[in-house]
DNA sequence: GCTCCTTTTGATATTGATTCTCGTTAGAGT
DNA sequence: ACTCTAACGAGAATCAATATCAAAAGGAGC
């Protein structure tokens, strides 16, 4: 479930964003934070039930991701996956199962997340892009798919 | 241009599954060989032109990733890019330019990336994937975007 | 080159995720 | 409670991608 604290950011920022934050919309939240990596409307629909219309999840999951509150996240063909944002959730990576899509998060140690860091900063170094974020995603078999 | 010694491996890889290497499919990978990271389907009509139909294009990327000549990549909502499977291109990473969507192919040199994948034998071993690939993308602006 | 057989092609219809439209409803401030 | 604007919800529209199926092309043997 939510947790108060979550809650009480989203708030301020949804505020400060003059974007309201409405029962479809804690909803979705809610369902977003008891998962355990990101979801897309289709499988968010299915958690929920009928009490939030499948044209209003899909405007509130752009809504959110407009006031920045979600993260898009993409690694099955013709869908988004919405999970909430890093300065929410904290950061962390993706391990995706290559059979049946199915995405969940995975916390890298501290010492790890360093290393990797400085791997990223290295290599962005030599490069044209301005850099702002990095993923590192992990592919294999889920447990279930092995 | 694909380069002779592409050509002969994907022709031999083609021929062990009893897939024919035709001209629509050698314009395909022709022009993903020239691009410098993932495109879809659109995006290679777009340089290839009216010889090639959407339909059929759509059929050889599919029949193309399914014989493992192809790999897909996720990174904008809606649609799928497609690139050279790594046997044939070398490992590589991508930035993906948040804007726009475009994806750029990156090298990261030997020492980086034999650090990057001591960090990613760490984090593998207490998870219940079995691991099998990595992916480093690094979100940013590309030029264009700036 | 010709025949037969199988794979591939290409125009079109269809699916499925997502977005748009627009009249109705609900929130926030007064 | 009143007003004004943002949000909702049902249905239509859009767009990438897939399925269909008759016609065309590749390859093997003659």
């Amino acid at each position: 479930m939510t947790t108060p604290t979550i809650d009480r950011q989203i708030e301020r920022r949804l505020a400060d964003a003059d974007v309201r934050y409405t029962r479809g919309r804690r909803v979705v939240i809610s369902a977003l934070a008891e998962a355990d990596g990101p979801r897309s409307a289709a499988e968010l629909s299915r958690v929920i039930g009928e009490s939030v219309p499948l044209s209003s999840l899909y405007r509130s999951l752009a809504v959110l991701e407009e006031a920045g509150v979600l993260a898009p996240h993409f690694s099955s063909p013709g869908l988004t996956r919405y999970e909430l944002a890093e300065w929410l959730s904290g950061h962390h990576h993706h391990l995706v199962c290559i059979c049946c899509g199915i995405v969940q998060d995975i916390e890298v140690a501290d010492g790890l997340e360093q290393r990797l860091q400085e791997i990223v900063a290295d290599i962005a170094g030599g490069v044209s892009f301005s850099e702002l974020n990095h993923a590192l995603e992990i592919e294999g078999h889920c447990a279930g798919c092995a």
